[in-house]
DNA sequence: CATGTGCATGGATACGTTTTCAAGCATCTC
DNA sequence: GAGATGCTTGAAAACGTATCCATGCACATG
């Protein structure tokens, strides 16, 4: 019962005609009514489907696309990875995943991994830099960038509440923005959420209550949210208030644990990313210190366990599902169209983990 | 500078030797030392990268395996997504990821896609049953079950406290169980985790703290989990207490809402996982029931969050990540050895989500 | 010296598909 | 009726690799 799969030549033998009529008619091309009948009768009846792999040799490229994400322990990747799947499925299009854990080693590897498959598509939250990207760019992929840029790209993507889009079908063309933002040294698309909005709406919030001394937390690939929260903050910024973390929950904790020890006088934290704000309301729970009552808080990302916390979590909301979604489409069009980055509008969603300062 | 990659003909060229030479060379066969040496010199300095479709085709198989999972959203296979991936990557194989909704018809579909992509190896989260799987492993696939076994099994894969490895490294042989565990329909081996012992101590450890009518909110292939639920608190079983969600976030919800409604005089609760969890920490909220003084709580699933809600949830961790490399591992291994299913442990971890009854 | 053994090597083939090309045929136009 | 035009069709050539097989060579054995 180890039959093996039925090939064009098996098809084009039973229906009696040659392989290009099989192939031609599977693939919409012109055939005379009787004949594809005859052809789509007997391809039913084997039960053939075509192999990608010939086709794929055939025409030098694999389809489908990767998709490269840090973490997808991290309930926000989790989304970008369900929007990606999602339009991947409904262009019948395979999606080949990597893990990359914010390490460039990792991520060169898995782009070589994607050259050798004849991957030539991918969408990528990117740790690494030109140095990861240039090569595989150089080699003919098709990238398109989410959620972030490479670290080494300019931080000054800019954003103005009024051309950003209000809702998923509206969307601001990055490609007409002044020159100075076009410096990124690798021209490749992008879809990203208005960083820059989101964390000056939350800052304005937290101004708005009082609060003075407001540090941030950030990981790896916040290089926007941090050069956006320095904006809204305006200078001096002081700079013990900004920490970093890499993107491990205990380089996360540590780096919580440690702002919070160090800077006692702080009254407010944002955190550039959920696995950062978990890390914020541990730590300030270990060190006794209330929120909102002592410290005010606001998380980067909605997930669904800010609210389930207490009190639930003033976060910043940042379409996840849509984001994915968004590159998917960018990497699917590339060729026909020149693809154009995408800014993709957050909301401050407020709860309980704000008040005013003591 | 749009120059297509090398292949094997040019190495062979530019080597002075044969493809067949080069082909032998880089897939470890014999070849004289000087000629080894200087096929793979030339080949680093071209770049030279087989290519996999070519190699795929010859060989009438891809690499790689695909990842199906219900869905990215729920951390729990976030974490086993990461585990397979870890596995993946260590053998350097490519992994094609596909999110199931718990939809029998997308599984079914992702089944064809894997197919035609010539794609032999799955590990799966399975939605459907038999009438899924069956054709996927008669047209050849090595299937291997993650967390769950299909609907139509049978939900009595024993468990003994004994025989359940304590560590990783050991791992309990189904294949060594009385005949009536192994009356599958489909003899496909899986990675589970222990969850007839995983309920018992959690319905035990409820039963120590005085509750008697303990409610159980299951959701999508938690047949054996609520199995051992209904074993563990013994007949007759209330049956109103036992309720069932679909996968959606909005059907957990109204089921936990629901079931507290009816049943007010429940004293704690058991959820089957941990979007169910969250659906009941938000519907007990949502009717001022307080945790664990109105309800007590244990929740399937270790997450990190569930160190953040207050009071923190006691829940039964289970090894996602373990359970995903362990499945890795014994898809890549079949063929070479019969692989044999995996039972790993479970352990209730105590936090402050469950009281004594009031 | 003749023969056998072992190894390194390269030519040729096959994997399943798409696409080009020319041929066959019917219909239309002048 | 001759030529042009359009459509359908199948043979054949790729695509890049792994592997079978035959060849040639060096060396050991008789």
């Amino acid at each position: 019962m180890e039959s093996r799969r039925a090939t064009i030549k098996d098809v084009a033998e039973a229906a009696g005609v040659g392989v290009a009529t099989v192939s031609r008619v599977l693939s919409g091309g012109s055939a005379s009514p009787e004949t594809r009948e005859r052809v789509l009768a007997v391809a039913a009846h084997l039960d053939y489907r075509p192999s990608a792999l010939g086709r794929n040799l055939r025409q030098r490229r694999t389809g489908g696309m990767g998709l490269f994400v840090p973490d997808l322990t991290d309930t926000f990747y989790g989304q970008l990875a369900e929007g990606v799947l999602a339009c991947a499925r409904s262009a019948g299009e395979p999606v080949v995943l990597g893990s990359t854990g914010d390490d460039l080693e990792q991520e060169a590897e898995l782009v070589g991994m994607l050259l050798e498959q004849g991957v030539d598509r991918v969408i990528a939250v990117p740790s690494g830099g030109a140095e990861t990207w240039a090569p595989a760019i150089k080699a003919g992929m098709t990238v398109v960038f989410a959620d972030r840029l490479p670290s080494d790209a300019p931080f000054d993507v800019p954003s103005d509440r009024d051309s950003v889009s209000r809702g998923v079908s509206d969307l601001m063309l990055l490609d007409g923005l002044p020159p100075a933002s076009r410096t990124r040294p690798l021209d490749v698309p992008a879809v990203l959420a208005d960083d820059r909005a989101g964390i000056r709406t939350a800052v304005r919030y937290l101004r708005g209550l009082g609060h003075r001394r407001i540090a941030f937390l950030g990981g790896p690939g916040h290089g926007r949210r941090v050069a956006a929260f320095r904006e809204a903050v305006g200078a001096p910024v002081d700079e013990d208030l900004v920490v970093f973390a890499t993107g491990s929950r205990d380089s996360a904790y540590a780096a919580a644990s440690g702002l919070f020890q160090s800077r006692p006088d702080l009254t407010a934290v944002v955190t550039g990313g959920n696995v950062l704000g978990e890390a914020a309301v541990l730590a300030a729970r270990e060190l006794d210190l209330r929120v909102p009552r002592d410290v005010s808080l606001v998380m980067y990302d909605d997930v669904p366990w800010a609210e389930l916390c207490s009190p639930p979590l003033t976060v910043i909301a940042q379409p996840g599902r849509d984001i994915g979604y968004r590159a998917a489409e960018l990497v699917l069009r590339a060729g026909s169209r020149r693809p154009r980055s995408v800014l993709l509008p957050t909301e401050l969603i407020v709860r309980g983990s704000c008040g005013p300062r003591h």
